[in-house]
This record gives C-alpha cells, sequence and structure tokens, in this order.
DNA sequence: CAGATACTAAGGTATATGCCTTAGTATATT
DNA sequence: AATATACTAAGGCATATACCTTAGTATCTG
C-alpha cells in the first residue's frame, strides 16, 4: 500500500459569488411573479395573501418570491396579527431605475457627439 | 416477486420555463459584467477581444456572458474578418427602462393621490 | 378551547448559471 | 506554408433557482 499523494482532482477555488445590491435588484424584476408583485405594491401596503391570490402556486413559492424581494430590499414587510403587509421601498428600485436612465443617455450622448461630427463633416 | 406497480414518487409535471424578453433583459443586467458590457458599448462597437480585456476571465466565459446578452436582444453582433463586433441594440434595453419608469411614475401618482387626500384633511 | 387562517420551516427535484478546461475552426501575418 | 490571432464548440463542476410537498407555529373566530 503507498500513502503518497495521490494526484487528486484538480481544485477548484471559486470565489463564493459576491453580489452587489444592482445586481440583486435586477436579479429579483428578471421574474415575471415578483414584477407583478412590485407593480401590486404600487397601490400601497398589502398583506401576503392577498397579493398572492392572482397566482397559480403554493403559497411557499409565492413567499420565496416575496424573500428575494426584501432580502434585495426591493420590498418591506412587517407581521401584524397573523398577517405579514409588504410595501415597496423606493430608494432600491430607484438605484436600479437610475442605472438604467444614466446608461440611456450616456447612449444618447454618443449619438449626439455623432451628429455633430456629421453636421461638421457635411458643411465642408 | 411481484408485477404490481408500486407507487412510485410523484410525476413532476412542470412546465418548461418559458421566459419572456423583460425577464431576458433584466436577468441578463443582473451581472456586474455583462452590466459593464452594457455601458461600454454606449462609446459604439467594439470587438469581442478588446471588450473582454478589462475581465478577469477566461474567453469562453465571458463569450458566454456576450451570448446571454445577444440572446435577449440588448446586444447584436457581427464577424467581421476573424473579430467578432459588438454594438448596443437600444429597443430591448428601452423596454426594460421603461418599465422601470413606468413603475417609479406609477408610484409617485400613488404618492401625489395620498398628499392629495391628507391637504383636504388638513383643510377641514 | 377547537378549528380555521395565515404564514413559516424544512427538505426534495429538475433545470439553469457561471465559471473552468481542452480542443477545434477560420482568418490574418510573416 | 507556418504560425499567430480571435474566436467557438463541447463538456464538466459547484451552486443557485423555481417550483413542489409536508409539517409546523402563531393568531384570530366561534
Amino acid at each position: 500500500m503507498s500513502l503518497t499523494t495521490v494526484a487528486g482532482p484538480p481544485l477548484l477555488t471559486h470565489m463564493p459569488h459576491h453580489s452587489t445590491p444592482l445586481d440583486l435588484a435586477f436579479h429579483a424584476l428578471s421574474d415575471p411573479t415578483r414584477r407583478a408583485v412590485v407593480s401590486r405594491l404600487a397601490e400601497g401596503e398589502v398583506p401576503v395573501s392577498v397579493l398572492a391570490e392572482p397566482f397559480d402556486m403554493a403559497l411557499p413559492s409565492f413567499a420565496q418570491h416575496l424573500k428575494v424581494l426584501e432580502d434585495c430590499g426591493l420590498i418591506a414587510s412587517e407581521k401584524r396579527g397573523r398577517s405579514r403587509w409588504c410595501r415597496l421601498v423606493q430608494t432600491r428600485f430607484n438605484e436600479a431605475a437610475d442605472w438604467m436612465e444614466t446608461e440611456r443617455r450616456s447612449w444618447a450622448g454618443r449619438l449626439d457627439r455623432l451628429e455633430v461630427y456629421l453636421d461638421k463633416a457635411e458643411r465642408k
């Protein structure tokens, strides 16, 4: 028998995925159920059971979606009696929306510069 | 021995996940590498190898990210010689950005109505 | 207090994601 | 033609996601 170290499988040293708030927010919004919840909460506070009604899904599954939304800070909730009431949280949502608007403007900016360039070229 | 059917595990009949364009766009934006690519492409067309430079990642891994972006319509690409040149596609990005702005306004709308209500209540 | 209601915890399955490596193919460059 | 460059294909691994079910725990209602 041998006690020498046999070449084992290669060690994978992946960093555990460390997500930023923006990552988490966009991920949360990538699911139609969760977007629907966000939309619905524009009308104010709603208890979980009422939020869940429109969805053909077991309640624990729906609750997972709420957890995703809450973990990333898009919604907050509070238990009152036996119901949990959910509401939107503006700040996180705005961070994502602002990122998108910034990109949109940045792109428009390039087009503007291109137009200026074409204008000049034309006038030659 | 018995040939009678033993109660097997319950058959799972999940529909294969059918994602909408909005689902795919938000999913694509949930990764920092992909958002960086989108940001970078605001400056215009860029070949894959140049796009990939800043990232500490094997090229095939990076190419996967580009595929996600292209599959969901956020970018388009074209091969010229041995390089593939990528550019942003405005429409898909705008769909996502518009959804966010609509939500933002919808929420603001509620706050406005609340203010009106509080105003009235105050004046009583 | 018994039963209904509204979650919540725990654990299971199928699929997807994000990375990797190795091995191509197509197009320059020398 | 030989080599280098720029991807592209294929397959593997660890973890995450999106559902599910079953079994709790609180909190009302009668």
